[in-house]
DNA sequence: ACATCGATGTACT
DNA sequence: GTACATCGATGTC
């Protein structure tokens, strides 16, 4: 028997509180992913976020229903991969535990260390193929599967990665020990 | 351990 | 022209 994946319902409620409880999900893309170690909240009265001065060509995904992926271009070079919530706001995924398909992950990265696939934002789109031919997909259908963690150790949070803006919002959140976050969390 | 820098698409001034 | 929700390489302590 298979587990039910995540329902739309998931998504649908505060972006903080989503962000803090996607610790632990399990995320594939094409049966490639892992568990879900590190998650960022953005909402549209939060000047760090892209939705912030309201919708755009780019950002559109963020608008439309929860339950949804919004895939953007970082620094020109990589992708970033986010859960949408309610209107205006995502949770940015930044870090997965690796579970399944780590030997296409490594191809993709170019690198072997477990360490190193999808330790960080543009590091685990490339593992899991990411791209913005994924942007507003649903998230309840191929080829995502996203499924709910067991138990998990402490979820622990702290300021955002790599802003300026609101910096101090402590809207980071992971899994308290992980060797897998992108960077250590107190 | 930390600091700096290059790569470079997209949004905005 | 400048900023940016990044990464990897290189240089220094």
């Amino acid at each position: 028997m298979s587990i039910a994946p995540l329902a739309r319902q998931f998504f649908d409620r505060p972006v903080l509180e989503l962000a803090r409880a996607l610790i632990g999900v399990g995320l594939f893309v094409d049966g490639v992913g892992g568990t879900i170690v590190e998650t960022e909240a953005y909402d549209a009265a939060d000047p760090a976020s892209h939705s912030f001065a309201g919708p755009t060509a780019r950002n559109r995904a963020m608008f439309g229903p929860a339950g949804h992926a919004y895939v953007y271009r970082s620094y020109g070079i990589h992708w970033c991969f986010n859960l949408v919530a309610q209107p205006g706001s995502a949770v940015l995924i930044r870090a997965l535990a690796p579970l399944a398909g780590l030997e296409l992950m490594a191809q993709r990265r170019g690198v072997s260390e477990a360490r190193l696939l999808c330790s960080g934002p543009g590091r685990l789109t490339q593992a899991l193929g990411i791209d913005k031919s994924h942007d507003g997909l649903p998230l309840d259908a191929p080829p995502f599967r996203l499924v709910p963690g067991e138990a998990m150790g402490k979820v622990v949070s702290g300021p955002r990665i790599g802003i300026t803006r609101n910096a101090e919002a402590p809207w980071r959140f992971g899994l308290s020990g992980s060797p897998h976050v992108s960077r250590r969390l107190r």
